[in-house]
DNA sequence: TCACATCGTTAGCCTATCTAGTTAAATGCA
DNA sequence: TGCATTTAACTAGATAGGCTAACGATGTGA
């Protein structure tokens, strides 16, 4: 979400619009809102694990694929975290360091290698959460279940919206 | 929000839950996938203004809040930012020298300056960003009025519990 | 008036990224 | 087969954006 415009939170909107406009300003105010305290939680959850944020990402992402068909590599790596492949080695000498993940032989290209979280990564993610994701489930479920499909569209429309828009310049393709 | 664990994508859930059940993982998952969106729009437009995402995230800040009582200067900039008045201050050199923001006297206290955004950041920003916001205007405006509260009401306690959510465990005592 | 607090800035450091180049392995072609 | 190309991961060195500490200028309360 965007920080608010001027026109976002001022009087404007409660002049002249209709009732029904108002709702939806709040609705866009409640999705900033929203948005802004995943950043700080990402943030304190990183830091509280003392790793950057990108590092916590890259470990929920080895996780929850790893029982996946597609094993993951520092490639694959790379490329969800949207950095280089350079970045990544790197990253994964922390994260190895650090006791986190390991490199393990690929089973059918040796040039390549499968990244594998370590029980102690293992523990230490879920216990911060695995409870946090099932009170966000509750959370769900306390939508009443006529409006339930209302606000995924909403979502997802606004993802596709925030997906397809402002790509004004090329892509800037990334290395291999 | 959070890279699915596995079983936020899996089998699990279709098996034994309630269709509502499944209607609220939905959710989540669309949650989930506005957030990345949300994300990567961000990026996308800072890369495309050459600049990082905190700088752009300062730019509009400035510009939200020109028109408003309380002036932006460097410290509440900073807070808003979460970075330190240090920072903040090369985060405006490079700023002052792109030529988005200038730095002009403050009116009651010559400790502090007050931080304004050039007329060209003002259109650069508008360029991208207005069209954007009247578009997230429409699709809030296309949920169905009764389920707006709802959807809100959703987005709020997400929001609430992510604030007050995960800064529990202190340092697990993992070697040093 | 004087001690202290506050605001912005500068100086110097740290770290996560980048680009460029290397090595090893897989793949495609004559 | 054997050689050229492509691909995966890594290393080395540079850059940028954050940090802490210290400092000058200004405001403020006893």
């Amino acid at each position: 979400m965007t920080e608010a415009l001027p026109h976002e939170e001022a009087s404007e909107a409660r002049s002249y619009w209709f009732d029904d406009a108002d709702s939806a300003v709040e609705l866009l105010s409640a999705t900033r809102r929203f948005r802004s305290a995943d950043h700080e939680m990402r943030r304190r959850m990183s830091t509280s694990m003392d790793m950057n944020t990108t590092d916590l990402s890259a470990l929920r992402f080895v996780i929850a694929h790893e029982q996946s068909d597609a094993p993951v590599t520092p490639l694959r790596l790379a490329q969800h975290l949207q950095i280089t492949g350079a970045s990544t080695s790197k990253l994964l000498d922390r994260l190895t360091a650090s006791g986190h993940l390991e490199r393990a032989p690929h089973p059918h290209d040796r040039r390549s290698r499968i990244v594998v979280a370590t029980a102690h990564a293992h523990s230490q993610v879920r216990d911060r959460l695995s409870g946090m994701h099932e009170q966000m489930l509750e959370i769900a479920r306390a939508v009443p279940a006529p409006a339930r499909q209302a606000a995924t569209d909403f979502l997802l429309a606004m993802a596709e919206h925030l997906e397809t828009e402002a790509p004004p310049r090329e892509l800037t393709p990334r290395e291999g």
